[in-house]
DNA sequence: TTGAAAGCGATACCAC
DNA sequence: GTGGTATCGCTTTCAA
């Protein structure tokens, strides 16, 4: 289909080695801080290039070297994953990184269902240098583009951890411990909690740090008071209203994430009772919804900014022949009102 | 800096052309779609670029046309914007509408100050056919950058409206109003709004809106009653006290958006005050948090996947060579119980 | 230390 | 209809 041409001035090395009187080459090295050129002669070419205004063609280059320059960022495409404030968090401290180090990320929403899907397709592609996976819904799609030679980086701890996949991930276990400490030592008697998916580490691990506090302080773990959840808001209120009715005496709720932790507030108030004087509520992630609700919620900050700064590290020192080992950023427990 | 080499296998026109007996011009003709290729041929070259897995190398082809296949997609790097969680919707707006036409989205976070910034030099570089611009801090740089031949359009009204850049926008006034009336025809007397920011386009729309909405019910103004906030949920509480405690008559407020809704809600609890019992409240854009708060936020509900959606269909549009003309995409009224 | 020149892979013009 | 080939801009041997 025919389109308009695009009307932005390019200079070429060309103009500049004719400007510099030197070769083309030259042009090269010196643009690519290769030390063993004539200072003068360099110092010409550097004149001339910012002179002309010179940009490089990324295009060119990548043809030239076989590396784009650019990382994919894939990302599920389901309502409640774009909606949560937490991966725009994410996507900064990925591009931040990125773009010290002049890469660029392709972001890529997709569903990534099957493995010829167009964004599967896309990545085998080779016109990105590596992708980092914001979700892991489908851990073997990754692995099969690992194996296929694509660099990965994956956020979250894979399933499978016999599979050498670089990862980054939040110590979901120790913040879960200390959210659910908070709760057990702060005169609560019968701590509840709403899990995430379990389907996912994340939501194994949060689930462990609930056990692992109350086995550090010799507590038994009443497994009725522990409700499967799937990270929404929904799920939560709906299973806290379950677990109160049953449960009148719960007087403290550990949820998997901040979502549900208001879901669990909604469904306290609906029940007539009070968040924290009645039940004492700690949530996970820290993001605005914890701060702008009223009651504050108490919960678990990660380094999300972090999470993605170190994802997008990960890739470059991969792509440098490196292999860095999996990082998991610590937590910290955020005081607020509601526990 | 020496790295390790991509390993991703690929195949290319030669070797295509090789299996299937003809050229390679030929078989870049069947793979774009060309007519007037002998029908035999034709499929023998489909079978050869199937079988040998081809994929197109987007570096060559963007070479050879001077068209990348890649938008960037630009949005300011500030905590408050990035937490947002309107902007992830409006990214997969863009990228499913970017992606159905193959075509990737280049995510560029960026505080875009000056002219000179490295966003700024990259767009400028040629390194995508057009930039998608998802706040406006700086108006000038976006227009600077259209002037030099930059493909641009921008999400949001641009406060320079004799320019002719290409914009998408939720009808920001007629949503106020909608919000606005929906707080005097319901029993309030007294209706407050906390604007947002006044320098853009968007503050100043929905403070219009409020305004018609009076307008209309032949109902006078009270300028005491309007506090101009920032969008930031603190600064729509600390204006909500100071208008409380010198309205205490209040009973309405129209918020200019919903993190500032949630603000003011906070504030009037603050007072001793219940939301809707003493003071309605009304929000803008019917993100999560209105969903989650207690009570439920009404708020008016602005089709923000199609925001995105709209901006990247006007790209595509004015890259066929075609002058779209802006969109302004409809609101809604959400009715829960804030007021 | 420098330049000439051969690619990288796809496109498109020009002949046949 | 089809093939040959120059071309896009940069990188990188290979010689000098």
């Amino acid at each position: 289909m025919p389109v308009t041409s695009p009307s932005i001035f390019r200079t070429t090395y060309a103009e500049i080695a004719a400007k510099a009187g030197v070769s083309r080459a030259t042009v090269s090295r010196v643009l690519n801080g290769d030390d063993r050129v004539n200072t003068e002669r360099a110092q010409a070419v550097m004149d001339a290039a910012s002179k002309l205004g010179y940009r490089t063609n990324r295009a060119a280059r990548a043809l030239s070297t076989g590396r784009t320059g650019q990382i994919a960022v894939v990302i599920d495409d389901s309502p409640s994953v774009l909606s949560d404030p937490f991966w725009g968090v994410v996507l900064a401290g990925i591009s931040r990184v990125l773009m010290a180090n002049d890469i660029h990320p392709v972001l890529m929403v997709s569903p990534l269902e099957s493995e010829d899907s167009p964004i599967a397709n896309y990545l085998e592609g080779g016109d990105v240098d590596g992708a980092i996976f914001l979700t892991v819904h489908k851990e073997d799609v990754v692995h099969q583009l690992a194996q296929k030679g694509l660099t990965v980086v994956v956020i979250g701890t894979p399933t499978d951890l016999k599979s050498d996949i670089v990862y980054v991930d939040t110590d979901n276990r120790a913040g879960a411990e200390l959210a659910t400490k908070h709760l057990l030592t702060s005169g609560c008697k019968e701590v509840a909690t709403i899990t995430g998916d379990i389907s996912a580490v994340a939501g194994i691990d949060r689930l462990e740090g609930y056990h692992a506090a109350h086995l550090s302080l010799g507590l038994e773990v009443n497994e009725e008071l522990i409700a499967h959840g799937d990270w929404s808001f929904e799920s939560a209120k709906t299973l806290t209203l379950r677990l109160l009715a049953r449960h009148p005496d719960i007087d403290g709720i550990f949820a998997a994430n901040d979502a549900m932790a208001l879901g669990v507030m909604a469904a306290v108030y609906e029940r007539g009772r009070l968040v924290p004087d009645h039940v004492a509520v700690v949530g996970f992630d820290d993001n605005i919804m914890a701060q702008t609700h009223r009651p504050g919620l108490t919960t678990i900050r990660q380094d999300i900014l972090g999470l993605g700064a170190a994802a997008a590290e990960s890739m470059l020192s991969i792509l440098q022949g490196e292999t860095p080992a999996p990082k998991i950023l610590p937590t910290e427990l955020i005081l607020r009102e509601s526990a």
